[in-house]
This record gives structure tokens, C-alpha cells and sequence, in this order.
DNA sequence: TCTGGGGTCCTAGGACCC
DNA sequence: TCTGGGGTCCTAGGACCC
């Protein structure tokens, strides 16, 4: 489906928000502006930065280096631990806004998204003019900046987006897909990563180009599907680039110490608390998983997963909890050091067959408890309730909010 | 540089079945 | 028993994205 049922030709828009956290933070705190902003965890713990200013980006800070490392850096930013449910706030007004010019909007992440244009010649002129006017009016609406890249598939589009950052309007004409993404290095390529590129690299592929060079057969033979998948992508022929499903795949939950851990007793009671969060939004979801699974990372960072599949579905908090629990047993040997643990809920469904009457009644039970819990957390937060696991011994958890979630750009 | 948290997709081997 | 081939499910690990 190259052309859409008319014949006219593809209009795909890839808009991007300019550093999205950042400039949220600057609307909500003019004095900001012009000033190295980071967005991300603890300046002083074990996070990564979520979002960097331009001006913390002329000091060597980007997204996903450790916290630390930006802190050396760049000593004088400004550290922000992030305000999500805002950030929240702004994508959904943005989706809005976007909505007004297609009903086929395909939210990516929270500050990203593609528009279908195509056919809608007549409602907003040229797919160039349309994107203008998009920018002017995200900007008008919202304050907010953003950069648009136009063509005829996702992918180029996207690149273009990229390209066109900040504030900017990237057009590729139909038929100069290719053209355009030749003198590109490799890892301006959605899916060429950090391991990737040097192995491409090693074999004389330095530019998008050389790829298209090496042609179909040979990426084939070389790199099986994934070859297919990049000599697609590298002629700038992507089809449906982006499937929206609205079912998520997994659910999970992880967090790091913030010292390296083998206290048995407070993994326990953190991997109590994580298999509640799972637990809870499963049913928030309306959804049953089959499958649990464990991560666990050692102090070295090395990182194993561990899975097990139920007889019967489930989002009963108890029983994630006691199935990861028997994982975490298997994988321990009780000396290792723990740097992280997470919680995962994979094999997902929408309704969880009963194989037997006792199960049935039993399961009733736990859904009333249950639902009468996160009625108290809904009102007063999540931790107003626990598993007796999860509470210390002579205290009340008092955990600390750490991590973040997501990274833009 | 001492490396978060939430996801998706792919690969590969082994069990098990016909 | 000297043992084919295909399909599906499960598990583990890893690359990649924002």
C-alpha cells in the first residue's frame, strides 16, 4: 500500500517536540530559559538524564549519560528530578491539536508522533504547508516548539524530523527518498544502535547509501531478516512502518538500590511492592498475565531474567508476588550483590479461564479484597495499602520516589 | 562515563507432539 | 533403535527505542 486508494501520493508527517521536558519546565518556570536545564534523577544518585537543555547540550550533556557524568560536565545546570503527569498533561494537548488536521495520528511516545496526511490536499493545502501551519499552531497554542519532517514513509520522515531540529520543517520530495538518506551515517537510522553500527562499520558500511549499494541479496545472506529490514528502510521504501496496537504486550516494574544490596529481606519486601504495582495496573488494564517474570542485576551489571508460566492466568498481586519470589530463590545464591530488581508480566489476556469451582470462589475472594485495596489507594495513594510482605518489620516503608519515567529524544 | 525505567521485537535451543 | 520433519510453546538473552 504505497498509494493510498486514490492514487495520491503518500503524505506522512514525523513531529518531534524540541527538547519536550526541558521546555515544559521553561513554561513553568520562565526563569529558566537560556539556562542549562537537566531533567532527570537524583544529581547525586544513579539515574540517567532524561532531557538536557541546548544550552547543557554545548557542555557534552545528552540524554541517557549518567546523572553523575553530567554533573562533572556541566556543575552549574540546573538539576530537575521531572514533573511526568505534566509532561502528560502537554502530550495530551499536543495529540489534540494534532487531531484537528487527520484523525490518523499515531502517538509514538510521549512527545512524538505521525500524522497521515494523505488525501487531505484539499483541507490544508500542500502537505508542506499543513506541517507549517501545525508548527505555528502547537507553538501558538502551547508555547511549545517542535520540528516536522514530510515524505512519502515514516522512516524518512522521521529522519527528516531529526534533521530539521530545533523549530525546523523538513520536506522530501516523492521520489528523493533515497537520494536524501544516502550521505547519511548509518546510525541516523531508527534500529541501528551502539552495537550495530560498528559491526556494519567493519564491513565497509559507513552511510545509508552503502547500504542501498550492497543490495538486497547480499544484506539477505548477511543478516537474514533483520538485512531484509534494512534494505527496505536504507531505499526509503517502508510500508506500514508503525502498527498501533492499544493492547500493551507486557507490564513490569524494576527499580534500583541505591547501594548495592544482599539483604534477603529487603529484596523480599521490594519485590513484594513491585509485584503490587504490576498486579494493580494489570487489573487496571483489565488484563490477566500467563507469564512472570524476575530481572535481577548483579553489581557487576550483569542482568538475568528468569520466567515462569502460570496454569491460570492472574493479576492477583499475591500470586505474582509468590511466583517471583520462587524465581528470585532459584536465581540467588545469597551472596551476590543486588544492584536492580524487576517485576514483569508477560503473555497478557483479557479474561482468566477458571478450571475449577474452588478456584472460582476463591479467585471471588481475592477480587473483593482487592478491589476493596486499590479503593483505599485511589484515595489516599498507593502505599496507604501493602502486602504484609512488603511492610519493614517496625516501620512503615517509607520509599523514597525514585527513578523517572521515560526519556525523550 | 560506572551505566534508569518502561517497553517492543528478534533469535535460538529444547521440550513435546504428530 | 542406529531416529525425519514440522509446528508450537516456553525460556533466556540481547538490541534497540524514548
Amino acid at each position: 500500500m504505497t498509494q493510498s486508494p486514490d492514487h495520491s501520493i503518500r503524505s506522512i508527517l514525523h513531529v518531534d517536540m524540541d527538547a519536550f521536558f526541558v521546555s515544559v519546565e521553561e513554561l513553568e518556570d520562565p526563569t529558566l530559559v537560556g539556562k542549562a536545564v537537566i531533567v532527570g534523577a537524583d544529581s547525586d544518585g544513579r539515574g540517567v538524564v532524561a532531557a538536557a537543555s541546548y544550552e547543557a547540550r554545548k557542555f557534552g550533556v545528552h540524554s541517557a549519560m549518567p546523572i553523575r557524568t553530567a554533573k562533572k560536565l556541566c556543575p552549574h545546570a540546573i538539576f530537575l528530578r521531572g514533573q511526568h503527569r505534566k509532561y502528560g498533561e502537554y502530550s495530551q494537548r499536543i495529540h489534540r491539536i494534532f487531531e484537528e488536521f487527520t484523525p490518523v495520528v499515531e502517538m509514538v511516545s510521549i512527545d512524538e508522533a505521525y500524522l497521515d496526511l494523505t488525501g487531505c490536499e484539499r483541507l490544508h493545502g500542500s502537505a508542506f504547508r499543513a506541517a507549517d501551519k501545525l508548527i505555528r499552531r502547537v507553538k501558538d497554542r502551547t508555547g511549545l516548539n517542535c520540528s516536522v519532517g514530510v515524505s512519502t514513509s515514516h522512516l524518512v520522515s522521521k529522519i527528516a524530523s531529526d534533521q530539521a531540529k530545533p523549530h525546523g520543517l523538513l520536506y522530501v520530495l516523492p521520489g528523493c527518498e533515497a537520494r536524501f538518506l544516502a550521505p547519511l551515517p548509518i546510525r541516523r537510522m531508527p534500529g541501528i544502535g551502539k552495537v550495530t553500527e560498528p559491526e556494519l562499520r567493519s564491513l565497509g558500511i559507513v552511510t545509508i547509501g552503502d547500504l542501498q549499494q550492497m543490495g538486497q541479496d547480499k544484506l539477505r545472506n548477511r543478516f537474514g531478516k533483520f538485512g531484509e529490514w534494512l534494505y527496505t528502510k536504507s531505499s526509503g521504501l517502508d510500508i506500514d512502518a508503525y502498527q498501533y496496537e492499544e493492547e500493551p504486550k507486557s507490564i513490569s516494574h524494576e527499580t534500583t538500590f541505591d547501594t548495592d544490596i544482599n539483604d534477603l529481606d529487603e529484596v523480599e519486601r521490594t519485590l513484594s511492592y513491585l509485584a503490587q504495582l504490576v498486579g494493580r495496573r494489570l487489573r487496571d488494564h483489565g488484563l490477566f498475565a500467563r507469564t512472570v517474570g524476575l530481572k535481577l542485576r548483579f553489581a557487576p551489571f550483569k542482568t538475568l531474567t528468569r520466567d515462569v508460566t502460570l496454569d491460570e492466568p492472574t493479576n492477583l498481586d499475591s500470586v505474582i508476588f509468590a511466583s517471583v519470589l520462587r524465581l528470585f530463590e532459584d536465581a540467588w545464591n545469597g551472596k551476590q550483590k543486588i544492584r536492580l530488581v524487576g517485576v514483569r508480566s508477560s503473555n497478557l489476556q483479557r479474561t482468566a479461564f477458571q478450571r475449577s469451582l474452588i478456584d472460582a470462589a476463591q479467585r471471588e475472594k481475592f477480587d473483593k479484597v482487592l478491589k476493596a485495596a486499590d479503593k483505599v489507594r485511589e484515595k489516599f495513594g498507593f502505599d496507604a495499602v501493602q502486602l504484609a510482605r512488603s511492610v519493614e518489620p517496625d516501620r512503615q516503608p517509607s520509599r523514597k520516589k525514585r527513578g523517572f519515567l521515560g526519556r525523550e529524544d
